[in-house]
RNA sequence: GGCGCCAUCGCCAAGUGGUAAGGCCGGAGCCUGCAAAGCUUCUAUCCCCAGUUCAAAUCUGGGUGGCGCCUCCA
């Protein structure tokens, strides 16, 4: 395995602090509104990472956590007069149910931030053991950057006072204009929290450090965890933090890998609110098929950009087409699982920092030589015995290819209408069997208006939905 | 202003020193009663300039054009 390291720059070998075991820890979502296709990205990204390291016969143990404290979430239960558990239940049961239309599996662990105030509590308390971090008048408790010689070491920025300075509001309590809260001391009864620093809430950073202590880490390893992931803007400030907060409260660095996923951009602009273009996962679903979605999302290499449009989408759909009509030809074939090149290849390709693309393409080749085998030789059974073990790798490694291929074709059609098709083609094939074929081509006309696609093969006739 | 990323066929997108993957779209053909699907086949020298090298899309320098982070953010 091979990953790209965005704090070293460079794609480096995979190396795991423990023999054959991985810990991966990803920065979850914070609860406060439905998840949009960023966060569809990221975890589709690491969802594949952890299938591509299982595959290659690594226990991994995944950690995402649910940010479920946050002013945000604050101000959401405000306006909607809602208790501040309605909203993140609300919309933390919304993720889940997103993530598992994505074909997302759930992480091994999935840590709270309201359920880990001790392990934050602790990690507090060890940086201002230890000097890192001090608390103002006012009763905040911030960290000391100036304390700790490794700071901005991963994100690689200079500290520029002048810059920093002018950009960054000061409270007037800080040290340094760098230094942020680890606690934040609230006394106004919206909600607080008791601490052995006053009633308050934590720092937005100190959660990731204080969870990957207590569910992952091992004081003994030179590096909390194996490797942590999240998206590219959270490089700084957010890792930035967390490593710091990790590297000077324990005795190791917090990751010995870090992953950063691409932005996702609607028609070439940001996805924002203020932009009116923040795209929901849960309303694209209601288009499109969540697999398709899925196939869509993971199909441009993780690092880059990727710039979200639905003509796009339309043409990668066709390529996933492509995959579910040869599953149409292997319908009903049972799986023997045996070892071919396409399989040897499609491992060797995903252990290369993921490189979907590539994935793709073996594929889409893969699947052209079946189809071609199998228009040789309808019946080649070395060719059929292959491509189920074949499609049966690219559902277990990359999530897709999953459904019933018949139903794939035929999303957003209801029941009524799929008789009324299937009516249609009985007739169809009673004029074709007569030989009437101005009456068969007239029927087919009536059925291409109700938006689907014929084909008829030597295993029947068969329908698809256009587009 | 500081730090960083990117620029490959009409569109999407790999490749990062050894002579341009794949998909979509389009053309031609095979198959088909005709279609659809499937198959075959055709279509780029890599933003510009200079340099290093036997050899560069890939390295260096300089342009031009996009974009990100520096404030909450996947």
């Amino acid at each position: 395995m091979y990953i790209y390291d965005s704090v070293k720059k460079e794609k480096l070998k995979f190396k795991s602090l423990k023999p054959k075991q991985v810990s991966l820890y990803v920065c979850g979502p914070t609860v406060y509104d439905d998840a949009h296709l960023g966060h569809a990205k990221s975890a589709l990204v690491f969802d594949l990472l952890k299938r591509v390291l299982s595959h290659d016969n690594y226990k991994v143990t995944y950690a995402r956590n649910i940010t479920d404290v946050d002013d945000k979430i604050i101000k959401k239960a405000q306006e909607q007069n809602k208790s501040i558990k309605e909203i993140t239940d609300t919309y933390t049961t919304a993720y889940h149910r997103d993530m598992s239309a994505l074909g997302i599996q759930a992480p091994d662990i999935e840590p709270r931030a309201t359920e880990s105030f001790e392990a934050m509590h602790e990690m507090i308390s060890a940086l201002i053991n230890k000097g890192h971090a001090y608390a103002t008048p006012a009763g905040d408790v911030y960290f000391d950057t100036a304390s700790d010689k490794n700071y901005l070491s991963i994100s690689g920025r200079v500290q520029n006072e002048e810059d920093t300075q002018s950009r960054v509001e000061s409270s007037g309590q800080k040290k340094n204009a760098t230094d942020f809260a680890l606690w934040k001391s609230v006394s106004d009864g919206s909600l607080t929290f008791s601490s052995p620093f006053g009633e308050g809430r934590p720092g937005w950073h100190l959660e990731c450090s204080a969870m990957i202590e207590k569910h992952l880490s091992d004081q003994d390893e030179a590096y909390a965890v194996d490797i942590h992931g999240g998206g590219a803007d959270l490089l700084f400030p957010h890792h930035e933090n967390e490593a710091a907060q990790t590297r000077c409260s324990s005795n190791h660095e917090l990751a010995r890998y870090w992953m950063h996923n691409g932005f996702v951009n609607i028609d070439g602009e940001k996805m924002s609110k203020s932009l009116g273009n923040s795209f929901f996962i849960k309303d694209a679903l209601k288009s499109y098929d969540g697999e398709v979605l899925r196939f869509y999302l993971l199909s441009v290499h993780y690092r880059s950009n990727f710039n979200f449009n639905e003509d796009d989408l339309l043409s990668s759909k066709k390529r996933l087409d492509k995959l579910y009509r040869l599953k149409k030809r292997l319908f009903g074939l049972k799986v023997v699982e045996e070892k071919t090149s396409f399989i040897e290849a499609l491992k060797e390709t995903l252990s290369d920092d993921m490189n979907v693309s590539k994935a793709y393409a073996l594929i889409d080749e893969m699947v052209s030589d079946i189809n071609e085998k199998l228009d040789a030789n309808p019946k080649d059974k070395v060719a059929k015995r292959e491509a189920t073990s074949n499609l049966a790798l690219v559902e277990s490694l990359l999530g897709f290819g999953l459904n019933n291929p018949f139903e794939y074709f035929q999303h957003g059609f209801d029941t009524t209408i799929k008789t009324t098709i299937n009516d249609l083609i009985l007739q169809r094939n009673e004029a074709k069997k007569e030989k009437n074929f101005e009456r068969s081509d007239s029927i087919r006309d009536e059925i291409l208006a109700l938006g689907v696609n014929i084909m008829d093969t030597p295993e029947g006739t068969f329908w698809e939905a256009k587009e």
